[in-house]
DNA sequence: TGATTGAATAACGTATACGATATTCAAAAT
DNA sequence: ATTTTGAATATCGTATACGTTATTCAATCA
């Protein structure tokens, strides 16, 4: 590369190269889908999208079956693209897999070698202390939003493009249940307490109880959130247009 | 439903409810791409398959689009879309995931329900049977193919929709790295014998051994496998359309 | 009064057209 | 001879246009 060329330059250049708009619009579309903007069951309209973006059609369908292939829309012919709602079954479903890839994660993370262990280990204690901050601040947003980036970097630690590919898909859908199940983070405190414990098995390279300890973790969460999830409000069948703000 | 409407009619006027261009190019492709017709490296050429399957440019782009985010192409603007060359940690990663799910499934099916246990043994066993008979006529596409088989029922077995679309993910990737390395299918004699096991297992009710199997067997499948994915023969950069037949 | 029907409307599915970019290959310069 | 350059070509990205279908709602009929 020739030296004078600003990294700046060279970054737009890339991003030139591989962006398009059908992914700035699934980005949008997702933010505002994870976001709750689009709440489950609404209904995407393609030409607002489109008259919203300033962009034709064409990007924004591409953009919505992209999404649709990832579980977070359904769409019917003629009929219109909707933001999935997630049936109890599914919750369930999915934190089971969440469990199994969680905890498989942890192990793997237990087995890295010491440094990058380490490493790991003190970014999961600076997450745990944001957490502690957001329950103090009673930032229930916060706290929420920390708890996922602590699971993340435990899966990123294990060095495995699939499995964080394939978590991200399952925690997006269940991000897209607790939208419409409008549950409450209960247990913060039992959860910072097994989170420290968590941390510090893969701090000492004990990959077993890492393990153990991440299955159970998710697997109670999930036991909190139950009674809210089968008391599920249902969502009427959306029929009329509605806007997209 | 009225009586006098056929079940036929009724399954056609779903199908064509629910079906469209798109999504038929879509089976289409991955029909050939898995078969081997288009190769890892090899390019899509949008105009080419539009005008081998009589339609427009917009239900290929779409349908080119779902592969892209289940990983099996790669698509590069103005340049093309080509068949994902899956690379030997990728390969690693992806067994890794697969023994994960094949052992989570295995374990759920054990934990089943006296009746449709037995119900899934038995159509484990009709398996084995079937990859006995490939084995004796020599006929590694038949076994290959039984194979997967069998460890679809298993997961379908568990009853959790997510774990069967993730896990069909990680196969269908899988088979593309298996199309690119020429493995052979090998040590077809230990493996039924590990079939038989786990159909036991589960057949018993014993999860854990059940679970413990599966990963096992996946695990050695993929240090049989190992050696002609690491000696692999590096992919020349494709540069230059190539028909698609 | 309630149910049914029909036209109007709006949305999606698909086709076609145009512009921008990557690739290729031959010609020219060193 | 090798490298560079430039035009030609093919492909993708995007916009626009048209046909089909689902939905809506008012008018009609029992």
């Amino acid at each position: 590369m020739l030296p004078w060329i600003t990294a700046d330059t060279s970054d737009r250049i890339k991003t030139m190269r591989d962006t398009s708009l059908a992914k700035l619009v699934r980005e949008d579309l997702l933010e505002h889908i994870l976001n709750g903007d689009i709440k489950p069951g609404d209904r995407i309209s393609e030409p607002d999208v489109a008259s919203r973006l300033q962009v034709s059609r064409v990007p924004v369908r591409e953009a919505l079956r992209e999404l649709e292939s990832s579980g977070l829309v359904v769409s019917r012919k003629h009929a219109g693209v909707f933001v999935r709602a997630i049936e109890a079954k599914e919750v369930q479903d999915l934190y089971e897999i969440r469990s199994l890839l969680d905890s498989f994660a942890g192990a793997k993370a237990a087995n890295l070698a010491p440094n990058p262990r380490q490493e790991l280990a003190q970014a999961l204690g600076a997450s745990i202390a944001l957490m502690m901050a957001a329950q103090e601040a009673a930032n229930l947003a916060a706290y929420y939003s920390e708890n996922l980036h602590f699971h993340w970097l435990i899966v990123q630690g294990a060095q495995n493009e699939q499995l964080s590919r394939t978590y991200q898909e399952v925690v997006q859908k269940l991000h897209l249940a607790r939208l419409q199940s409008l549950s409450h983070v209960t247990g913060m405190k039992t959860s910072i307490a097994e989170h420290k414990n968590i941390t510090l098995a893969i701090a000492k390279g004990d990959s077993e109880r890492a393990k153990d300890l991440l299955a159970t973790h998710v697997a109670s969460a999930f036991a909190r959130l139950k009674p809210s999830i089968t008391a599920e409000h249902s969502m009427p069948t959306p029929t009329h247009p509605k806007e997209t703000p």
